[in-house]
DNA sequence: TATAGTTGTCTAGATCAATAGACATTTTAG
DNA sequence: CTAAAATGTCTATTGATCTAGACAACTATA
């Protein structure tokens, strides 16, 4: 007999929504591979010791999301499922890491701005505070489902073109090409997990509650200056990270 | 005039849940060192747009975290902020990395079994299924709080006193020593974020909601071959992973 | 010692979340 | 064609969540 999986109530989280959670989790796991459906409604609301309407309601989000499609008298069947790995390494670059993974990859460039350094990440670029950044914000897609949002700050004195290159191009890599720096290595990288907020609920078209995963990370060139300081928010139930060390 | 932030309705997770997660936040941002305390409760519930008996059930949910402390007539102060950065590098390894950060870690042992290899463990580990492994079920602490909790898996011909040894010397790098191995490499980790099942909650004594990260790691003796794979689970607002590449 | 500012407590009502049961509708298997 | 199994829809009830307002209790300061 199917375990008896828990949800735990009167916490701020709806069981509908922890359900979702815990069946979004199940397909990108793989468990349910064998039939590429759900289990039954009735099948869940036993497992989950809830109500059949719960189990709808937590059904009804992950259709919501395009996760799953459900017929009448045949199924829930899943629509989709996989995680995309973003590898992390020295030489970590946003579109080589997925090439293999999805077909097509979109940046957007939401906006950018001339910023004065300051805090952590003048600490972080090993500039005095007040020098002049360029920062850009942006977001990255894998065949149109939105995967990143990322605000980079470059040093302005060293690229004072990076707003215009990157609208052009598409890419911090080739747009630091185009601006006579052709190689550079990743420096340091740091990884919080936390809730999305509103505006990043919005770019990555997530339902609330979502979780995101936030990467800090300090790029160099080969000099060992560095170059960019990036906080990239990546859709948690999307991606993982992979580190190459 | 204090920005609105805005908090999303309808979405099953209740408002005050919502609200404790974005004060959590802005407490671990330094958003309050000013002060040291957060703000009253009529400027949040302005802040968020809701009553103030709804920002006094988030306060009350972080305060039971024992993260802020009210003071009826005075405010309500900020008891504890930081994050545990972890270290993660070709030579990780658990005590060393928040030897500085914390002054005493904890290991306790919960239980450990003999289980056949299987999928991906078994290929992580370039082990045909079912040859036999060490599990080991594993809380690390730091200064009496729970940060991770992990599942280990070992092969258990190599290392068949992995369990003994390691309640022994609360240790996975001393227990490799006393087998015999004396340094040991990570060929790969994988992470993802996501909200934590009821067990996870229980054992790193979060509430309900939590997010955990998880990284899947695999270590190398110097020849290359596996000799663990972990599932490691951080309490994700007591814990930043650092990539050190 | 007032007084302003803050947290603590109580009551009441509106809306959301979850349970319970019944039955309709659709698909698949026999 | 029939029956079983699955999702879809409806009604009703209970408990959680959120709002609203009033006032008590405590702290710091002028």
């Amino acid at each position: 007999m199917a375990v008896r999986k828990t949800v735990e109530r009167q916490t701020g989280v709806a069981l509908w929504r922890q359900i979702a959670d815990r069946i979004r989790l199940a397909i990108s796991n793989g468990d349910y591979d064998a039939t590429g459906m759900v289990p039954p409604e009735t099948a869940l609301a036993q497992e989950f010791g809830v109500n059949r309407h719960t189990v709808r309601s937590a059904l009804a989000a992950l259709a919501d999301e395009g996760l799953v499609r459900a017929v009448q008298g045949r199924g829930t069947m899943i629509e989709r499922k996989e995680r995309v790995t973003y590898p992390i390494s020295r030489r970590t670059r946003f579109s080589q890491g997925l090439g293999r993974q999805v077909k097509e990859i979109g940046s957007r460039l939401l906006g950018h701005d001339q910023v004065p350094a300051h805090g952590e990440i003048a600490a972080a670029l090993g500039l005095s505070p007040g020098t002049p950044l360029v920062e850009l914000n942006t977001v990255n897609s894998g065949d149109g489902r939105p995967l990143s949002v990322a605000t980079s700050y470059f040093p302005a004195d060293r690229f004072p073109k990076m707003a215009e290159e990157y609208g052009r191009l598409g890419s911090v890599t080739k747009a630091f090409a185009a601006q006579g720096l052709n190689d550079y290595v990743r420096a340091s990288t740091e990884i919080v997990a936390r809730h999305a907020d509103a505006e990043e609920l919005a770019l990555l078209q997530l339902s609330p509650g979502a979780i995101v995963l936030e990467a800090r990370s300090v790029n160099a060139d080969l000099d060992g200056r560095p170059i960019e300081y990036a906080r990239t928010r990546f859709a948690a139930d999307r991606m993982k990270l992979r580190i190459e060390t």
